[in-house]
DNA sequence: GATAATTTCGTGTACGTACCCGAATATAAG
DNA sequence: CTTATATTCGGGTACGTACACGAAATTATC
């Protein structure tokens, strides 16, 4: 009864109870001007009675105005095809959001070379989008490109990483300690009294550290906590070929007491890699992200679990953020962390990434 | 370039090319009557040729027909509040349909009496919904009732468990098998050779054994493969009372050699519960559903780990995809598994069921 | 070959909202 | 009080599709 008189209500039944145009309706809707102070105030009061909601279907149709969106975010490389996991999320909301009316448009920048995303970023604002999905690896460069954004007012969603103190519509991503802390708290189920463990923060860029050195913390943390006496190997390796993660990795198994090694990002392939060829696949091995090289170490044990964070998902939700805020005109949360998922050989059959 | 010329085809496009108004498109579009096979062939190829996508906004508001959708699942019960999740994934997705007009009934049934199943999917079946949920906890009597829907040609979705054999629309829900198999390699890590493992199967419905039992072939399967002798106990407790739960497992305990406990679904918090009052919260506590209570075990470390498999997802995915072959006309894939979720201490915050 | 029955098709309106354009009204300037 | 200017409003069309209704063309019937 109620809900069928709710549903029906639209302008005309507004325009109606008010003794005034659809139009004028409309004008009060979107706030435009051309409305005496005594009719708006007498349609707001309509409004409100009637709890009026508007169709969005009739709007989407009826709106002229194409948005056009553009995000900015790493390319997927050699080193790591991490990145084609948000870019499938993006592609994906773009699907969607084409029938809307809405175009995405893409620049993707070298992670390892900040120039890049430099100069990426300026095209990107040439265009003049109405709503900006940023990766921001490089806190400076990122701080620099919000700024303008700011001055454009021009709405910004981060995913993957937040950057701390700017204010943008909302970030999408894992939470760094909650992470390590995670990783940490799996890892004492494995290792007996006597075992140590090795950590490795394995990149090129000392910028990632800030991540890295965040899920580090988190695990430190828990550790700490339990009052756990394990030793704890903590490794940088600067380089990611191959041939230094076996040198580094081989002289630290001379201490024949490690029993599991952490690998705080997507690098863990390389590290099995190392260890199927030192035939030591009877060590534990953590670490990152649900990419091709890795879940097949998973499936031949030579990884064990994997932590992931849906990061298609975070491209995704970011770029619906966009949409919601800018079209639906609807409050959106300003922090999303994601579920921090474990892969194991048994269930990665069934992870959507 | 390629892409505006195709953004602009609509059936006033295809109706100028073939010499033909756009009514007669439009009964081509829906295989309508009324248009000689001539036409009906040149106006295909024309479509084809451009690669039509209706307007699905456009289409929506001008389309009068409004769709009623029925869910039929067991109620919340003060046993568990495990079914809560499906009903909230179902009110989400009320939320979103309501905009294209479908409005959806709900029909719960007790799932501890099989004559509430009987009696409500009748009165569900009286409003002739055009799309229906189901969640299939008694085999004969939902295939009787599949048996109805087929006759009335009215599409089914199975949610949390399949019908086998039957031929819904789609199934969206665990593998149970696989679910087990996964518990069985969590598990593996966490016991040392001597220890044995006590399986238990909490249920006053003998009709759920199917899930239980499935999971535990899935689980002995796992053991199987890898060659472990470890002890393992399976237990049915026909009772979901403390009492009755606490009599046998404080006796199974007097086997000192037990060191982790398996329930197969929700009633782990019972477990947990019992564990707490025997002081044994030093054993390894595995089990089912993302429950409050269970959560609430969770964080003070009697509960080790918790499976949940997305309950809330599922009804929500099931009831798009009702939309999607209903409404958008598109196909629907028959089987979506649900990731294998692991869930801790840690990462309990950050899960969305 | 005329009429009836049937098939095939086009015209026009509706869905609920956005927004252009110009009309009506109110206010200011002379 | 007239004319000019600004303010406030309503009529009407468009968005792309669905569908009722009736017109035209075709086929069947005698």
């Amino acid at each position: 009864m109620k809900k069928e008189s709710e549903e029906l209500v639209g302008v005309k039944e507004i325009a109606r109870r008010a003794n005034v145009s659809i139009a004028t309706v409309d004008r009060v809707l979107h706030d435009r001007p051309g409305v005496s102070l005594k009719t708006k105030e007498k349609i707001q009061q309509i409004i409100k009675e009637l709890n009026y909601q508007p169709n969005i279907v009739a709007r989407t149709l009826a709106s002229r105005k194409k948005l056009k969106f553009a995000i900015i975010i790493p390319a997927s490389s050699e080193e790591t095809s991490y990145w084609k996991a948000p870019l499938d999320g993006v592609l994906q909301a773009e699907q969607e959001l084409r029938q809307y009316g809405i175009s995405v448009e893409k620049y993707l920048f070298d992670q390892n070379n900040r120039k890049t995303f430099v100069k990426q970023s300026a095209t990107l604002l040439q265009q003049k989008p109405d709503g900006i999905l940023l990766a921001p690896m490089f806190v400076e460069e990122s701080n620099q490109f919000m700024q303008q954004c700011r001055e454009q007012s021009i709405p910004v969603v981060f995913i993957n990483s937040d950057l701390p103190g700017q204010s943008g519509l909302a970030y999408f991503g894992p939470d760094l300690y909650q992470s390590g802390y995670l990783s940490a708290h799996l890892i004492s189920y494995l290792v007996r009294p006597s075992d140590s463990i090795l950590m490795l923060h394995i990149t090129r860029e000392l910028e990632m550290d800030h991540h890295l050195l965040r899920k580090e913390e988190g695990f430190r943390a828990y550790w700490q906590q339990q009052g756990y006496t394990h030793e704890l190997i903590t490794l940088h390796i600067g380089q990611t070929d191959t041939e230094t993660i076996r040198h580094h990795i081989s002289r630290q198994l001379k201490n024949s007491s490690i029993r599991v090694l952490f690998v705080t990002n997507s690098r863990v392939a390389a590290v099995a890699k190392v260890l199927e060829e030192l035939d030591r696949t009877d060590l534990l091995l953590i670490g990152y992200d649900f990419l091709e090289d890795s879940i097949a170490y998973l499936k031949k044990n030579v990884i064990d679990f994997l932590i992931c964070q849906k990061p298609q998902e975070q491209a995704y939700l970011g770029m619906m953020a966009l949409y919601d805020k800018l079209v639906l005109n609807q409050p959106v949360k300003s922090v999303h962390f994601m579920p921090i998922d474990i892969i194991t050989r048994e269930n990665h059959l069934f992870y959507n990434n």
